[in-house]
RNA sequence: UGGGCUAUGGCCAAGUGGUUAAGGCAUCGGACUUUGACUCCGAGAUCGGUAGUUCAAAUCUACCUAGCCCAGCCA
């Protein structure tokens, strides 16, 4: 899929025919707080495919300018996960491997008059601020020599203050309407140990006045972020001018995008886990690119997906159903379409032969010839889905099995159903049937219709499984509402039946179509002998 | 009477003054079908509102309305 039209492509065409750029070069800049989910994967993607149709390319970049927030934990984890993705960074950086050309960038500032030590705590700094309707006030501070505030912050971090106690902040403009305007602080005080540099540091530059200047150092053309920082682009091109950033990048915003009946937000994927609600960040129920890989959900789809909603100036919520599309897409001509029985219902051939079994051929893919055939095997006792039998006087318009109707075994024959055995409580317990040998399939049959066509497995050779079979974690997409009662209590359901006996040697990972069932992906603690498979999408269903 | 951003069918989204306003998802018809799948046909918007500019506007202007973001020493 060819990424469509967007106002940043557009953008980045007129930067490159005008010479304004000579080529493009973009950076995913995440802060390793957290694992990535299928919105980073938006921001992830965009930066990636938008430089490759340029020519150019795409760093990784880890904000780790707060050490507090972060942990090195999610360095790999986040890396492994843009790998698989299907992307190659060029350079994989820090943000703290800028940390000295920022302080000296900060020192450049302060001599031209642009920074100032602050002595204001948090609380009187929120004072001075103002609000969003009144200016704010100028800290006492603003107006010390250059040569007290180049004094004052050597010892800042020389680690002669405590955190908190002062801070660097740039002169602008306090009456400014952009509050991001007021007087930002640029260095603040953090005496604690780093993922990456240690206890070399103890002071750290806030985003505001780090990201400029890492976009410049590394070439950035493009930097591409979200829409809430559309007021902060006018400080992130002050920033730039005025420490003399050598090269000049520019900030473009796009929208983030949602799902519905999803949240992405750190604070809840996090209390989900830890609430033990689900098994983890890679809980196949999870929106997070683990999740969606474990559920079964290939790079490409995601990938597919992401290009298929576009980019704009707008928030937007898509349905899951282009997730899902995307995946139906993806794997339609690439997987084997094989027999598994997820709820199973016993059926007595009554007048096949005892002892013998037959093996019928069959297309892997009946879409692609390329996937060859493979042999199931046919006899006396079957499993079909409970779903496909319906226990009574189906309304017209069933195209499966129920009392005196006849249909078609894929595949394999035509059978009636001619009694219902029943346990003493009334639930059944199997089905006879009689099947009609002239309706062998590949013989040319053509005497009457089956009432339909349904999937079977062998019942001899058929292999137990484990099926995992999952629906959104929130009922509802009314935001309001407290999470606790938007809560599916029934977003996993675990249930054993069988799959046809050549999945024999699947391993993890190994995603297959169930016939009329859906897209599978055997779990990571699936293995041979103990078969399970995570129901990644159904199959799209007319049947109400 | 703070600032910024946005507004095209149910959900996304092309479109940047000029034939019947792309496409995808969803929906509803119909054809086909050894997956109620797939595939294939067909159906639906006058572009937030109002008033202007123009021979001509979703595209320009003004005003209005609605939604989102900003007052961390978070990113």
């Amino acid at each position: 899929m060819e990424m469509q039209s967007n106002f940043i492509k557009t953008i980045m065409e007129e930067d490159l025919a005008s010479g304004k750029v000579s080529s493009i070069m973009t950076r995913f800049p995440p802060e390793p707080n957290a694992y990535l989910h299928i919105g980073h994967a938006r921001a992830i993607i965009t930066n990636f495919e938008l430089a490759k149709m340029f020519g150019g390319s795409t760093n990784l970049r880890f904000d780790d300018t707060n050490p507090v927030k972060e942990d090195a934990m999610f360095v790999d984890a986040i890396i492994e996960d843009i790998r698989w993705l299907g992307y190659e960074p060029k350079q994989i950086l820090f943000g703290s491997d800028y940390f000295e050309e920022s302080y000296e960038r900060a020192l450049l500032l302060i001599r031209k008059g642009l920074a100032f030590v602050c002595d204001l705590s948090a609380q009187e700094m929120s004072n001075y601020r103002g609000t969003l309707n009144t200016p704010g006030k100028e800290s006492p501070n603003r107006n010390r020599t250059i040569d007290e505030n180049l004094t004052l912050f050597k010892a800042m971090r020389n680690g002669v203050y405590k955190d908190g106690e002062k801070t660097l902040r740039a002169k602008i403009d306090m009456s400014s309407p952009n509050i991001n305007m007021r007087d930002p602080v640029i260095y603040r005080i953090i005496h604690i140990n780093h993922h990456n540099t240690g206890n070399k540091w103890c002071i750290y530059p806030m985003y505001d006045f780090a990201h400029p200047l890492q976009d410049s150092i590394e070439g950035i053309t493009h930097s591409l972020c979200s829409l809430e920082y559309d007021d902060h682009r006018v400080l992130y091109d002050w920033f730039v001018e005025k420490c003399e950033m050598p090269h000049i990048p520019h900030q473009y915003e796009f929208g983030r995008l949602n799902i519905a009946n999803t949240i992405m937000s750190k604070r809840y994927l996090k209390q989900l886990v830890e609430s033990k609600l689900v098994k983890g960040y890679d809980d196949p129920r999870m929106p997070t690119l683990v999740g969606l890989r474990r559920r079964g959900y290939t790079p490409n789809s995601i990938r597919n997906f992401i290009l298929s909603t576009g980019l704009s100036r707008i928030n937007s919520t898509v349905s899951n159903e282009m997730l899902e599309t995307s995946l139906r897409e993806d794997l339609k001509l690439q997987l084997r379409r094989v027999n598994a029985v997820l709820k199973p219902l016993k059926v007595i051939i009554l007048n096949y032969p005892e002892g013998i079994i037959e093996e019928l051929e069959l297309p892997n893919n009946n879409e692609n010839e390329a996937l060859g055939m493979r042999k199931i095997l046919f006899g006396k006792e079957v499993y079909i889905d409970r779903d496909d039998f319906y226990d009574g006087v189906p309304e017209k318009g069933w195209k499966r099995l129920a009392m005196g109707l006849e249909v078609r075994l894929m595949h394999a024959y035509f059978v009636r159903c001619v009694d219902v055995v029943r346990n003493t409580d009334g639930t059944i317990s199997e089905l006879h049937c009689t099947y009609d040998p002239e309706t062998r399939s590949g013989s040319g049959f053509t005497g009457r219709k089956p009432n339909g066509n349904i999937h079977f497995v062998e019942a001899s050779s058929a292999i137990p499984a484990t099926f995992n079979l999952f629906e959104p974690l929130l009922v509802d997409s009314d935001g309001d509402r407290p999470l606790e009662e938007r809560l599916n209590l029934n977003s996993w359901t675990t249930i054993k039946g069988f799959v046809e006996s050549s999945l024999k040697d699947t391993v993890s990972e190994d995603k297959y179509q169930f016939v009329r069932m859906g897209y599978f992906s055997a779990d990571y603690d699936s293995k041979k002998g103990n078969l399970i498979f995570n129901r990644t999408v159904e199959l799209k269903s007319s049947y109400k």
